[in-house]
RNA sequence: GGACGGGUGGCGGAGCGGCCAAUCGCACCAGACUGUAAAUCUGGCGGACUGAGUCCUACGUGGGUUCAAAUCCUACCCCGUCCA
């Protein structure tokens, strides 16, 4: 198994690709916003194809390599950490059964990250219950929400900000479906990781985990570059197509960066330079909390992707999963 | 040529005698993160010294008034609008 994360346009899609057509592999996409069919151009989803064999599951295939987890769901569903992690031990598992090598590659560090150290089994989002905080919340504000999260678990109170609200809700809403504390069922939990039992803990300490990094500037420069090619792809046209299909600016798939920019400027809000300029600030911003979150990412191999060719990256990183394996 | 309005930190934009190294937003830098994570948040941000702090350089330029000036006066240089 190989994981190759890092931030947004540093080559990780076609250095899997390549690395995939060199040593059997197939792809699992960890990408929060790939998932979306009919948002391509504006995610940088590589172009594929699905292809349906004898089995009525598909897969979609790029290059001729399987690529999971990517194009498979509509613009108003949501998707999740925990979905992740359960869909990719699945096809990790299938692919290694057909021979072949899991190749994790994304940049949701969220997902990586639980993929590798296991999850805590937890309830998923409750909608009831997640209305009813936002209600308070518009009712009597942050702080009284806080405090609601100290009273019934002051360690994650302590943890989480009194603005973050995204968090504090999950917090609360966690308990309120288990009756214990978020953080106690984070730490009690039995983690339940997707590599145990017979030879999956193996698998995963065979596994080799590549960072591609950067020169800063460099990477800012690339962003760019891909903003003012997605728009040419047919970043606009896609969102026209997806809000004609009746999806609200607000569903799951337009939290995407860009997005919301592209309905501004469809809207006669903002130009289209201005649009350009703004995607790619946002863009640039995702990428630096990506590289914060990566930093911090274990038994990490750090690349870097600005150098040399994609063949050429791709052998280093089959060689360090060859020097792995003497160990 | 005349009448107004304006020139503030990388940008936008407050301040209009002392509480101003200068509200705030953006950019930028750093950080947090267990199910919306391309999300949601936090901190820093003129320079020097490791910090409470101290010093230096700063609100177009040069003079001046004042104990004290980004803030008042004055001359000049730019910019915008209007009148010629």
């Amino acid at each position: 198994m190989i994981f190759i994360f890092g931030p947004t346009c540093s080559g990780k899609t076609a250095v899997a690709l390549e690395l995939a057509n060199m040593i059997n592999g197939e792809i699992i996409s960890a990408d929060s916003r790939q998932v979306y069919r009919h948002l391509s151009a504006g995610t940088a989803k590589p172009e594929g194809k699905w292809r349906y064999g004898n089995c009525s599951c598909g897969a979609f295939i790029v290059d001729g390599v399987p690529y999971h987890l990517v194009d498979f769901l509509e613009p108003d569903e949501t998707f999740s950490a925990g979905e992740f992690v359960r869909r990719a031990t699945l096809l990790a598992g299938k692919i290694k059964k057909r021979g072949g090598v899991p190749i994790i590659t994304g940049g949701t560090g969220l997902y990586i990250r639980l993929f590798r150290n296991g999850v805590t089994p937890l309830p998923g989002r409750d909608e009831n219950v997640r209305s009813e905080l936002l209600g308070l919340e518009k009712k009597y504000g942050r702080p009284y929400l806080h405090k609601k999260l100290a009273a019934i678990d002051p360690v994650s109170a302590e943890r989480i900000h009194p603005n973050n609200i995204q968090r504090m809700i999950r917090a609360i809403e966690v308990h309120q479906i288990t009756g214990v504390p978020f953080s106690q069922v984070v730490q009690q939990g039995k983690i339940q990781h997707p590599h145990q039992g017979k030879n999956k803990m193996k698998g995963l300490k065979n596994a080799v985990a590549v960072c591609l990094s950067m020169d800063r500037e460099k990477l800012y420069k690339r962003i760019n570059n891909r903003v003012r090619q997605m728009l040419s792809n047919g970043m606009i046209d896609e969102t026209v197509a997806v809000v004609g299909m009746g999806s609200p600016d607000d569903c799951p798939a337009f939290k995407s960066v860009g997005y919301r920019h592209v309905i501004s400027y469809l809207k006669n809000k903002i130009s289209f330079n201005y649009m350009e300029e703004k995607i790619a600030q946002d863009t640039r911003n995702y990428a630096k909390r990506q590289i914060t979150w990566f930093k911090k990412e274990r038994d990490t191999n750090l690349v870097d992707g600005g150098s040399g060719n994609i063949r050429r990256l791709a052998e280093k990183i089959a060689a360090i999963r060859g020097d792995n394996r003497q160990v």
